[in-house]
DNA sequence: ATCCTTTTTGAAAGCGCTTTCACAGAGCTG
DNA sequence: CAGCTCTGTGAAAGCGCTTTCAAAAAGGAT
C-alpha cells in the first residue's frame, strides 16, 4: 500500500540506487534523470520509510535528555533550550525522567544498550563510569548540562562565582549572619563531578572569609531536593538552631521559594526581619521578588544540544567544555532596593 | 562486531527463528531448547537491535506528544503524567513543541508523514482535519488532552462546570462586578473543538445568570497566551474601562498572577481590593496563595497515555473520550478564608 | 509397530532503505 | 581509431530482525 523506492523507480524508469542518490543528494546523478526521479516522486507523493532508513544507516536521528524531574523548573527551562536548538537541527528528542536514583541505573541501563538515541544529554549529574563506557563503545556521545565533569564534554557555570556574588551582596547590605541552604554535598549516587550545590558553598565561604567573618557550619543546612518543602523544612531547621540569622542564601530558587513560605508562616517579613537570595532565576522569582544569581539556563541546554549534535557527527570537538556566566538580579527580598531608594 | 541473533543462534546450535521465538516469548519452543538460547543469549551479552526489530515489526516504541509551550506549567504537568505512564510501559516519548501556529502546520506536516512514533497525543488543541487523516491512514492514533473533540478520543475536564464554581465562589462572597480574562475564544488556527475558555466563560455566565446578574461584555477581556505579562496587560484593560471590578476570574493560574501582579503595582491590595481566582492549580498558585480551579493534570496526562497504548495495541477502545472532576480550590486571593475566620 | 496429530524447528523470504561494485558509455589523448 | 579515464547507472548485497512455510521430531492411539 504505501509506496516504496521500488514504486519511484519504475515510474521513472532508473534502478532504486539512483533514486537512493538524488534521495541523498548525492552527487553523480545526470541532471535529467534525477529531474525524472524527482517528477516520479512529487507524482506518488513518496515519503522515505524512516525506519528502513535508521536501520541502513544505523541511526536514529534522535537525541535522548536524561533529566531527574519533570517538576524542576530549572530543568524544563534547560529542556526548552535544548528542545529549540533541536527541532531546528531536525533531530527528534526523547525524554528520560529517573525520579529517583534507582530508576537512573535502570533507565541508563537499558538507554546505554540498544541505540534509542544518536546522542545523549544529562542533566544536573553524571552517569556512572560504566554506562559512559557502554555508551562509548556504541559511538553514542553523552554530554553534561548543569554540571562539570572533567571526563565528558559538559556545559556549567561558575557555581564559585554566583554563590560568591550572592553572599557578597548580602554582605554589602550589612548581614553577618548568613545561612546557607544547599541541596546536598553529595550526589545520591556518589558518581564524581563537582556538585552545583558545593560549589556555591565555595563561594559563599570564600565572600565570608573576604569579609573577615568565620565560617560557622551551624549556618548551613541540606535540604536533599530543590523544592518548596525541603527549603521549608531545611529553613526550619536553620532558624531554630539558636544562631540569630538575617539572612540566607539558598542554592535554588525553589528552595528559596520554601524559605520565604516557611518565614511568611512564622510571621517573619522579607526582608525586614530575613533576607533571602536564591538561584538560578526560574520564572517564579520574578513573581516573587526574589533577589537571585541568573544562570542561563535556555543557553545551556542550546549549548549542550550544540555540543552533542557535533559529535554525533563525528567531529572533534576542541571547546569541550564550556563555562556559561552568572549574574546577580536584584529584587526586592533583600531590602537591597528599598534601601537604594532611601538614599 | 555487535553480536547479532545470527551469532546467538550459532552458539546455541538452532536457527535464527528459534531465537527470535525465544525472544518474543513465542510459545511452541521446547524447554531445554529455550534454555540453551538463553544461556548463549547470556553468554554472549546479546542485545536484540531496535532499528531492525522497528524496520521489520514496523513500529517505534515510541508516542510523541505534540505541545504548544514547554513553558507552560499546565502542559509541564499533563507531559509529566504522560512520561510517567509511558516510562511504565516501556515506551518512548519524544516532544514536539510547536511555539507558533506556523510551527505547528510544519510540525504535524513532517510527522503525519514517516512513522516517528506510533501514537500522538497533542496537548490544548485540535489537528487539522487533514492531518487526523492522514494519521489515520497511517493507522497512528491520536488522542486529545485538556481538550473536547468528537472527532478523537479526548481526555478533558468539564470546564463550563469549572466556571461555574469560580464564579460562584466569588458570588457567595458577595460580589456582584466579577470579570472574566480568557486566553482567547477562537484557536489561532481554527480547527474546531471546544476551547476550555470559551467553555468556562459560559459556566462564569451561568452563575451569574442563576444570580440575577446581567451579563455585561465589558467584563469579559482577552488575553491571547496563558502568560504572566497577558494576564497583567488583559487585567489593565479590565480594569480601567471605567467599570468597578472587586473580582476577576481568569482563566488559567498564569493569568491570575498576571492580574495579582498588575493589581499590586497599581496599589490594589488582594483580596480587600481585588479577589482572584485563577483555574488550573499550578504550582504557583499554592506559592501564591490563590484560590483556584484544580484540573487533575497529571492525571489527564496518565489517561491520555493510557488510552492512546490501547489504541495502538489495536484495541477498541470504547470510552473514547474521558471527562475528568475540577475541584474549588480555596486559597487566599478572594478573602474566604478571612470571612470564615472572621464570623 | 504403524499411522495420524501435534509440536518444534530451520530455511528462506521479506521489511525498505543505503552502499558497494562492476559495467556501459562518454570524453580524451596520442 | 585504439586505449584510457571518467561519469552515470543498475544489480545485488547488506542492515538485523520477524514471520511464513514446510519439513522433522515427538506423541498418541490403535
Amino acid at each position: 500500500m504505501p509506496v516504496t523506492i521500488y514504486d519511484v523507480a519504475k515510474a521513472a524508469g532508473v534502478g532504486i540506487s539512483t533514486v537512493s542518490r538524488v534521495l541523498n543528494e548525492n552527487s553523480n546523478v545526470r541532471e535529467e534523470t534525477r529531474h525524472r526521479v524527482l517528477e516520479a516522486i512529487e507524482a506518488l507523493g513518496y515519503k522515505p520509510n524512516i525506519l528502513a532508513r535508521n536501520l541502513s544507516r544505523s541511526h536514529v536521528q534522535t537525541v535522548g535528555v536524561v533529566l531527574s524531574y519533570l517538576t524542576s523548573p530549572f530543568q524544563v527551562t534547560v529542556l526548552q533550550g535544548i528542545e529549540r536548538f533541536l527541532a531546528q537541527a531536525g533531530l527528534d528528542l526523547t525524554i528520560f525522567s529517573m525520579e529517583s536514583p534507582k530508576r537512573q541505573e535502570t533507565l541508563l541501563e537499558n538507554l546505554s544498550h540498544g541505540r534509542r538515541c544518536d546522542g545523549l544529554i544529562v542533566i544536573s549529574f553524571t552517569p556512572q563510569e560504566r554506562f559512559l563506557q557502554r555508551f562509548q563503545r556504541y559511538h553514542i556521545p553523552v554530554v553534561i548540562a548543569d554540571f562539570r565533569d572533567e571526563r565528558i564534554p559538559s556545559v556549567f557555570v561558575d557555581n564559585v562565582e554566583g554563590g560568591y556574588l550572592a553572599t557578597k551582596h548580602l554582605l554589602g547590605l550589612g548581614h553577618r549572619k548568613i545561612g546557607y541552604i544547599l541541596d546536598h554535598t553529595e550526589p545520591p549516587n556518589g558518581s564524581g563531578g563537582n556538585e552545583p550545590g558545593a560549589d556555591r558553598q565555595r563561594g559563599y565561604q570564600q565572600a565570608l572569609l573576604e569579609a573577615g567573618i568565620p565560617f560557622d557550619p551551624r549556618l548551613v543546612a541540606e535540604s536533599g531536593l530543590h523544592s518548596r518543602q525541603r527549603g521549608a523544612a531545611a529553613a526550619e531547621v536553620l532558624l531554630n538552631r539558636g544562631e540569630l540569622l538575617t539572612a540566607i542564601f539558598a542554592a535554588s530558587d525553589m528552595i528559596a521559594l520554601g524559605v520565604m513560605e516557611y518565614a511568611r508562616k512564622k510571621g517573619l517579613r522579607i526582608p525586614d526581619d530575613l533576607a533571602v537570595v536564591g538561584f538560578d532565576d526560574i520564572e517564579l522569582a520574578s513573581f516573587a521578588g526574589l533577589t537571585t544569581v541568573r544562570q542561563p539556563m535556555q543557553e545551556m541546554g542550546r549549548q549542550a544540544a550544540e555540543i552533542v549534535t557535533w559529535l554525533m557527527q563525528g567531529e572533534k570537538v576542541l571547546r569541550t567544555s564550556c563555562q556559561l556566566p552568572v549574574e546577580l538580579v536584584v529584587r526586592d527580598s533583600c531590602g537591597a532596593l528599598a534601601l537604594l531608594e532611601r538614599r
